[in-house]
DNA sequence: TCAAAATGACATGTATAATGTCAATAAGTT
DNA sequence: AACTTATTGACATTATACATGTCATTTTGA
């Protein structure tokens, strides 16, 4: 039972979460940035300018902490606000050019460790096992909402 | 970069966490029992009586709030201390039969949901999954303590 | 024997959110 | 155009899950 490995699977995301916190952590240290302003820059930069209600919605957490995390990019100059034509009192909120090219950096900085970290892990290996985890969490969460 | 299998991996830690998280909780209702209550109930059973800091270092959290946990099934009458051989102003927490069963209830039912879960799910690729996230997180834990 | 370590208890601090509320605006509806 | 309803930003409060600091009391081990 205890040797289920579905079961340990399950218990080792927080570990797993744990882990990778840290080492995101790590690689923010000097970039002056906060693991919750790197998430916003991250967003932006992957999928372009959002309003802080579409950021909430990715995130997956309220608008009034994504609010937050939000004006302290704006506050450090890493993001602006931009005329939002799909609704004119909700700020688009877009990286300026020192948001951009710092979450750039950062990420390919994570980039470089994946691939050093990769070096022992199949490929073919991981993306089976991303595909359990995937089912595993769907069907994790179908059971909770039953 | 964005659909490297493992930086997917990764960043997948979190929800999956969650939805365990969520389904925990949910198998709480009724119990009278918190997540943390639980886990400490849970170590206890697969592992027999331990002193706060043994529970401490096994959850790997700091004994000042093991302890706050344990304070919390000693009052519930889940947990009482037994006289510890090795450190005598250290008891032993020991699960009363109250504890005891709640618990074994708890796991069992626990064991049921991952049964089901695991239908769709081949347990020889769950098997496979779990090394690659073990191997992850060393790696991971290695990377920050350079 | 005596210094160093371990323990319980308590107080305070911190990060990551959720929740509640309000006023200003915007959107959709008639 | 008027009116209702929804959205947004801003701010305050609360909650959870810990870490950290400190102290007095044992306990251990040299």
């Amino acid at each position: 039972m205890i040797r289920d490995p579905l079961y340990q699977l399950i218990w080792m995301s927080r570990p797993l979460m744990q882990a990778a916190e840290a080492a995101v952590e790590r690689g923010l240290q000097g970039s002056g940035l906060t693991v919750r302003m790197r998430a916003v820059l991250e967003i932006l930069h992957r999928n372009g300018d959002a309003s802080v209600p579409e950021l909430a919605a990715r995130l997956e957490i309220k608008r009034q902490y994504v609010q937050v995390m939000v004006n302290e990019t704006l506050q450090a100059g890493l993001t602006e606000r931009r005329v939002n034509p799909r609704h004119k009192s909700s700020a688009l909120v877009s990286l300026t050019d020192t948001g951009r090219a710092l979450i750039a950096d950062v990420l390919d900085r994570e980039a470089v460790l994946v691939a050093q970290i990769g070096a022992g892990i199949d490929p073919a290996e991981a993306e089976r096992a991303l595909n359990v985890v995937q089912a595993l969490t769907e069907k994790l969460k179908a059971s909770v909402k039953e």
